[in-house]
DNA sequence: CCGTTGCGTCAGAATATTCTGACGCAACTA
DNA sequence: TAGTTGCGTCAGAATATTCTGACGCAACGG
């Protein structure tokens, strides 16, 4: 194995760990993450068993990882004609792969919770209506309390859909020339 | 026990088993998310007794989770005079908490991570200039995926920075309209 | 000073998550 | 048809995270 062999192994495994690293900060299996890292790094679609040796795990635990990216949408599956295993590849524009994350997480996160919210809120609210007295005043200022959170998920979804909707090329240049003016957060 | 305390009790338990579980998607303790839920729900600063008797989680688990919301600069101590306890009392506004956090992950977790990507390139490409032939045109390639990623994590960082910079006020409101502008993210 | 209360800390227990490897089926080949 | 390869699944093992409760110190009161 040459120089530049080991070398291009160091570089890519300092890529591989750090995005583990984020994925487990960020809620996602080190693993799915650490998949997701050398497929985005390969120039070539790769099958399951030449994955599972680059990374050091079990077969199994590859499987379920690729089985998760394609959930998230950003891994494909690639067949070679005349070849019966399964290749696959990373979602290569990084932009592209966040908003696609980002919608995904929105569907299965964002507006189930905001719908628990509502129930909740809707909930103390009608109770607020029909109690008396000091209790009356007490689920008011809760109902209130919850009301402004319920403000905050809804506004906080918007942001998401503006997001989604901007392409991210807008979005970007927007974003860099809004940065440019402002002082930065320290 | 009235049903009004009974009722608020359980509108509270909702949203703050909700809260818990979003927290623990985004990588937050479940406890944490709790204790914090409680908190914003509370009119007046509690103590670590009450809390824990509330949320029914023990007294060192109350106290860890408070120094952690503590860190996370969205919990506040609270002193009563001629009272030796420490009351806690959680950021009001929700905005505010978002903008909070979002400055705190930036710090901790962004950064730091941004920097090993960037050694990382960094390394690549100075073995990617100095190898020859076949290799070089492989390390020039991974070379050129890193740098595809710093640029995108290097864009990201503009986009926090700029919300960090504009009052959620004004970037609520801009993405308001946005969003009704554009068709949504399904 | 001695007893009490408040609470931060942390070792070890409890719990949750992740991972491995064996099983089984499907697709192919001899 | 028997043998081989590929790979999805999942029970139980391995590991990581979270939680509890005991300890210790500080602040106070009698």
């Amino acid at each position: 194995m040459s120089a530049e062999t080991d070398t291009r192994r160091e570089v890519e495994d300092r890529f591989i760990e750090v995005w583990g690293e984020i994925s487990a900060l960020w809620g996602v299996n080190k693993s799915v993450g650490r998949v997701q890292a050398f497929l985005y790094l390969s120039a070539e679609p790769q099958d399951i068993e030449t994955i599972g040796a680059r990374l050091q795990i079990s077969h199994g635990n590859t499987s379920t990882s690729i089985r998760d990216l394609m959930g998230w949408g950003v891994v494909r599956r690639v067949h070679k004609p005349g070849d019966r295993k399964q290749y696959f590849e990373a979602e290569q524009d990084p932009w592209t792969w966040f908003h696609t994350t980002i919608r995904e997480r929105r569907r299965r996160e964002v507006v189930p919770v905001m719908e628990r919210l509502h129930a909740a809120a809707g909930f103390a609210e009608g109770f607020a209506r029909a109690a008396k007295g000091l209790e009356k005043k007490e689920l008011h200022e809760l109902h209130e309390r919850m009301g402004r959170f319920a403000d905050f998920a809804h506004e906080f979804v918007d942001l998401i859909d503006a997001f989604l909707a901007l392409g991210h090329g807008r979005m970007a240049k927007f974003f860099r020339g809004m940065a440019r003016l402002m002082p930065r957060g320290k």
